[in-house]
Order: C-alpha cells, then structure tokens, then sequence
RNA sequence: GUCCCCAUCGUCUAGAGGCCCAGGACACCGCCCUUUCACGGCGGCAACGGGGGUUCGAAUCCCCCUGGGGACGCCA
C-alpha cells in the first residue's frame, strides 16, 4: 500500500511553529515509505479565511523545504463533493435536519453546564419529520448511541471513546456550507489519505470521523496525534510566547534546516543524536517514537542550533541567505567582500544571520559613528602612535593578503614594545566602528586597503580633534 | 464540571526490570586557549511528582493521589 499523508492547514493566520512541526512530520512520514505528502488548505470557514493567509502558508512552506507533491487542494472548491455525500448520508438516514436555534442551543448548553454535565446535543430533532417554518436547519451526523469507537493511535496506542459521550455533530450549517469534521472525511476519503498525522488538539474530532467514515461504508486511514508544543509558562504556544510563526524565524535571521532539526527533535528523539540533516530524519524517523507528552519549546536551543548550522554548513550556501540579509538592510553585497569569505570570518560569532548581517555591514559601507565605549576606551592618544604606524606601513604593503597583514601588525607591535592588542584594538575600532570584529588580519583582508586606510585616517582625526 | 490524554535535570530528551546512587544536549557557573568578540577544550550545578503494590530486584509493570495539557462551537 501506498503511503499517502497530507498537512491540512486553514488559512486564519500565519503557518505557526506548531504547524510547521506536524507537517514536517506528515512529509517524512511520506518521504520515508516513498509515498505522497498532499497539502490542503481548509478554508471553509469563509469569514476568517483568507488568500493572504493562503499565500504565507504556500511561503513558509516553501522556505522550510517541505514540498508537496499533490495541491494545494482547496475545500471551498469542493462544495458540490461534499453536498454529493451529504444528500447519500441523508438518503440511507445517517443523518438529519436539525431545526433547533443557536439560541436554543445555547440555552441546553448552559443547563448542562450548570448540571455540571458535558455540553452536547441532545438528539431532540432526531425524529422530526417536519420543517419547521422560518427557520433553516443544519444538518447533523446521527452518531452511534451505543458501543465504543477505539483505534490504536500511531503515536498514542490505543485511544477509545464511548459513543455515548459523543453528540451528533453538525456536517453542514444553515447557510449549507459543509463543517470541518464533514469535510475533512470527505477529503481524507477522496484523497485516499492512509496516514492522518495531525495536531492532539484533534484526538476528540477523531471518534466523530471515524463514525461518519463507517457510515460511508469506507476504510479507516491510520491516525497519529502529535503533542502540542507549549510556551515556557506550560500552557499551549501562542502569540505572547513570542515568535510562533514560521515566516518570522525566517526575518530574525534563522536557517529552515535550524528550525527543521529543531522541530524534529522536538519530542522525538534517535538516542543523544542532536543534529540531523533531512536525510538522516527521513531515515530515522517514525511515528511510533514520538513522545507522547507535550513539550515546551525552547528559543535558546533554536539559536544554538541556528548557530551550529551557520558554522557547519558549507558557506555557500549559508552566504545565500546573507545576501539576502544584507539586502534587507540595503547593502549591496557587489559593494565589498564576497559574502561567501564574510560567512566564514563570521560564522562563530554571530548566531542569527541578521546578527550576522549587522555585524558585517561595515565591510559594505562606511559607520556613521564610533560605537561610545569602544572609541573612549581604543581611541585615546596613546593609539596615535600604532594607528599612525599602521597607516604608514599598511600603505606600502606589496600584497594585500592575510599571512602579510598579520606579519605588518604582529611587527607594530615588536618595534612599538606593546602588545599585539594594542594594537589590534584600537585598528578594530577605526575599521569597524565597534570593539567586535574577526581577527584583524581577516578584518583588514576582507575590509580592503583602500576603506583601510582612509578609516584609520579618519579615527586619527578623530583622536587629534580632541573628541577623547 | 465531563471526556480524552500526559508525567525523568529549568528546558529538549536517553532509558522498553538488573548495564542507572540515571546518560546526552541547551541554558547557567568555573578554568584553559586568546589581538576583541567568539569558536574550541576541560570541569561543575541539576531530575526519575507522592503513596501503595508486583518482583530477589522498578525510572522502567499495576493501582490510587497529585500536577499538567487538550477537547466539549452553525472554528478548524
């Protein structure tokens, strides 16, 4: 048999961390059996749905590398499907017009409630042969009363419920449009899904579906809810737990393979490995080793990982992204060093590529002004004489290359009688604008001689016009 | 409240009866390296929620308690 998943978001927001996780699992999960991951966009709810939304989500999924191989398929495209199965459900009794208000409703739910009874339906238009006039009625499953409805979870094992504790469920609502548990049946079936790989807030819609599924006449696909991911405070991750959404790691300068591995690792495990390259999770990966409880996440462990990739991965590539970074903040990479030589004078420094790209610009164009504690502390008169000797010597040096750059500093140094430090630092601070850089002879390689020498002049002036 | 789940360091986790007075990783704290910041190396702090069983032996199996999450919509 063929494996067939599919991640199934609805279009109300952006693709969010816990998302991104499930489907990253539903595609290695294809991936792994050679199957077909199938991406479909719920969007019944007209009102809260969106094609900006759409359009993020095609995005973010594009950015982390999960492609799909079928779709986007959209619900709201497949209306007359679903009144198709609705009119057969109807016709063979499985279910039934509800003309009860949302007032009504109401109404029994907070009796209920005060009861200290679960909230359900109670089945009163069950038998109703009648119209009644005025009011257009939502269609509702006629869900088993008796018996239980179990299936071995593929991360959870077995999970049953008794019929009883489940109510008859609205399939369309009075303006006829069809409802999520509706739909996602009838898609599931069509696109003859055999993996549901979805979120545990789901674990309850699952009972219902099965349900309607049987009343179809139709074969279960095999069912894996996956813990959600909680904020530091243990409650489930939202907005004010910070960053959530996928497109935003992307804008803070985070690599897709970072938020992938860490994603994946993110209850589930392979021993104490910690780094995983897309192959080894295909690989490795299987539903049944995912944890059953759920997990906070954690945005330290995502930087480290983030800056374990910036050093790894073969700078080319990683200079890629760079490009990019540096384009947000409107520097044009042909306008100094290759971006690919920055990546490696930078990569141990910097965990985010916006860091990254902050911490270079200086290589591309000139600092407005002297970071005020670098320049109080290195650009002091007593810098004069190796800033002077620097200029000097670095004008007449035949080959503008690392191994000589550090020979012309190391014999500053030696002939001044001060430690290479002194004369390193306050170079740093006239090249850089700040106390932080690569290694001087990376620095001034990279920077070139002619931005050099003119900053080195410009921080003289700066020490001579008193400013210390 | 009802139903469905879950429970090892602060966090992510290893652990499927003896290999565990519990291992790895992040974070944190020391020391070393060092032209800055880092990288790196070495070391440290730190957990089986509680109580009952089962067993020669339990982090691992069972029960109860406690704690946590999710669901209970004409949202998905």
């Amino acid at each position: 048999m063929t494996h067939r998943t599919r991640f199934a978001p609805s279009p109300t927001g952006h693709l969010h961390i816990g998302g991104a996780r499930t489907a990253l699992f539903s595609w290695l999960h294809a991936r792994k059996h050679g199957g077909t991951f199938i991406l479909r966009i719920e969007d019944t709810d007209l009102e809260r749905s969106s094609v900006e939304y759409v359009n993020a989500i095609l995005e973010a999924m594009t950015w982390l590398g999960l492609e799909y191989d079928e779709g986007p398929i959209y619900q709201t495209k497949r209306f007359n499907r679903y009144e198709e199965v609705l009119n057969r459900l109807l016709a063979e009794g499985h279910a039934y017009r509800c003309y009860c208000t949302k007032e009504e409703l109401e109404k029994l739910r907070s009796q209920q409630m005060a009861r200290k009874e679960k909230p359900r339906y109670d089945g009163r238009c069950r038998h109703r042969t009648e119209p009644r006039p005025g009011v257009s009625p939502v269609v509702r499953f006629r869900n088993p009363t008796e018996g239980e409805v179990a299936w071995d979870d593929l991360v959870r094992g077995r999970i049953s419920f008794q019929n009883a504790e489940l109510d008859d469920l609205i399939l369309t609502r009075s303006d006829g449009t069809p409802t999520y548990n509706f739909t996602v049946v009838v898609d599931d079936l069509d696109m003859r899904i055999t993996h549901v790989i979805r979120g545990d807030d789901h674990v309850n819609n699952t009972p219902r579906q099965i349900n309607i599924l049987k009343a179809l006449g139709a074969e279960l696909p095999q069912y894996g809810h996956v813990p959600m991911i909680l904020g530091a405070d243990g409650t489930r991750l939202s907005k004010r737990h910070g960053a959530v959404s996928v497109m935003q790691y992307r804008d803070d300068g985070y690599l897709p393979e970072a938020l992938l591995n860490y994603l994946v690792r993110l209850g589930w495990s392979h021993g104490d490995q910690e780094i995983f390259t897309i192959d080894e999770m295909i690989e490795l990966f299987d539903a049944k080793d995912i944890n059953r409880s759920p997990s906070i996440f954690n945005p330290d462990k995502l930087l480290w990982l983030n800056h374990h990739y910036l050093m790894h991965s073969d700078p080319i590539h990683v200079a890629h992204h760079l490009r990019w970074h540096l384009g947000r903040l409107d520097i044009d990479p042909t306008d100094g060093p290759d971006p690919v030589d920055v990546v490696i004078a930078q990569r141990e420094r910097c965990k985010t590529l916006v860091a990254m790209a902050q911490a270079s610009a200086f290589f591309y164009r000139d600092f407005d002004e002297y970071d005020p504690k670098a320049a109080q502390k290195n650009l002091t008169a007593a810098a004069l004489p190796a800033l002077g000797e620097s200029a000097q010597r670095l004008t007449i040096l035949p080959l503008w290359e690392k191994e000589a750059l550090h020979r012309v500093l190391s014999s500053i140094a030696e002939d001044l009688g001060i430690k290479l430090g002194s004369v390193a630092q306050p170079l740093r601070v006239a090249v850089a604008g700040t106390a932080v850089s690569p290694p001087m002879d990376v620095t001034l390689s990279l920077l070139g001689r002619e931005r050099t020498l003119n900053r080195i002049q410009r921080a003289i002036r700066y020490i001579e016009a008193g400013k210390n």
